[in-house]
DNA sequence: CGAATTTGACCCGCGC
DNA sequence: GCGCGGGTCAAATTCG
């Protein structure tokens, strides 16, 4: 009698620490997605700094445009992932492509896009072909109407703790009157919404939709990309053996 | 099924 | 006027 109420408890305290490592592993995925969020966010920044240096001045033999302060067009060279053939250029904005053309001085094609982020019609155009292996050349016409919504492609976390990071960002139409972008802030608050309350109602619905999309699709990506990794397999192995062979502790991160 | 992308056709400006 | 090339349109196709 005694054996079998042990095996009972026993079984209702993996039930119950089963539990807790699964809301801890839940915790952790939303705080790997956050900070994957910063890195990317970041790692863009440093490209576009680096596109206005004077190293990239004889790519494809013509000078890379700097901007100037009473231009409406801007051209930036964005470094690729040799990886990566999405040949889009991730610059927080939402792009419809309307258009591709293949030029005589340049055997890749060149893709037109219109910003589509505002609904009432945003003036802005981006042309986008390639300069060499690893270089894209966008070009930006006009000045956006509008704000950025979301930063480099990337979404944001449904979840209010770690909703809305940096809105405070120049545009690609702000850098034509300041490249450099000198006070360049990065709002890394977990906290509400900064700008929330300046957006249109049709902007949050759009936006929400879109980034439901984006977040199911970098989940499975975060979920591929751990499973693929031994290490954290062996990590996650160990943990769920300690989990049955020791008594309940306090939770041990992973990461 | 709606939204996004592809792609051939069309338009327009420019040089000869 | 004609041809060429760049930019845009819009129907067809693909994707989520």
């Amino acid at each position: 009698m005694d054996s079998h109420n042990s095996t009972q408890e026993k079984v209702e305290e993996l039930q119950e620490r089963l539990e807790q490592v699964l809301k801890e592993n839940e915790n952790l995925r939303s705080m790997v997605e956050v900070m994957n969020n910063h890195c990317n966010f970041l790692q863009a920044r440093i490209q576009e700094a680096r596109a206005y240096s004077s190293d990239f001045n004889n790519i494809n033999g013509e000078k890379a445009q700097i901007p100037v302060a009473n231009g409406k067009t801007t051209r930036i060279l964005v470094k690729t992932d040799s990886r990566d053939n999405s040949l889009i250029v991730k610059d927080g904005y939402q792009w419809r492509k309307y258009g591709q053309k293949v030029t005589k001085d340049n055997p890749s094609p060149r893709a037109y896009f219109r910003c589509s982020m505002s609904a009432s019609g945003c003036p802005v155009k981006k042309k986008r072909c390639v300069g060499d292996e690893s270089f894209l050349v966008a070009t930006y016409e006009g000045e956006h109407n509008h704000e950025v919504h979301y930063l480099l492609g990337q979404s944001f976390s449904s979840s209010p703790k770690t909703s809305t990071m940096a809105n405070n960002v120049h545009s690609p139409a702000d850098q034509t009157t300041d490249p450099f972008g000198s006070d360049i802030t990065l709002d890394l608050t977990l906290t509400g919404p900064s700008q929330e309350n300046k957006r249109t109602s049709q902007n949050i619905l759009a936006e929400s939709n879109n980034n439901k999309r984006k977040k199911k699709k970098k989940m499975e990506e975060y979920v591929a990309s751990l499973t693929r990794d031994p290490n954290f397999t062996v990590a996650l192995a160990e943990a769920v053996a300690s989990s049955i062979t020791e008594l309940p502790r306090p939770a041990r991160r992973m990461l």
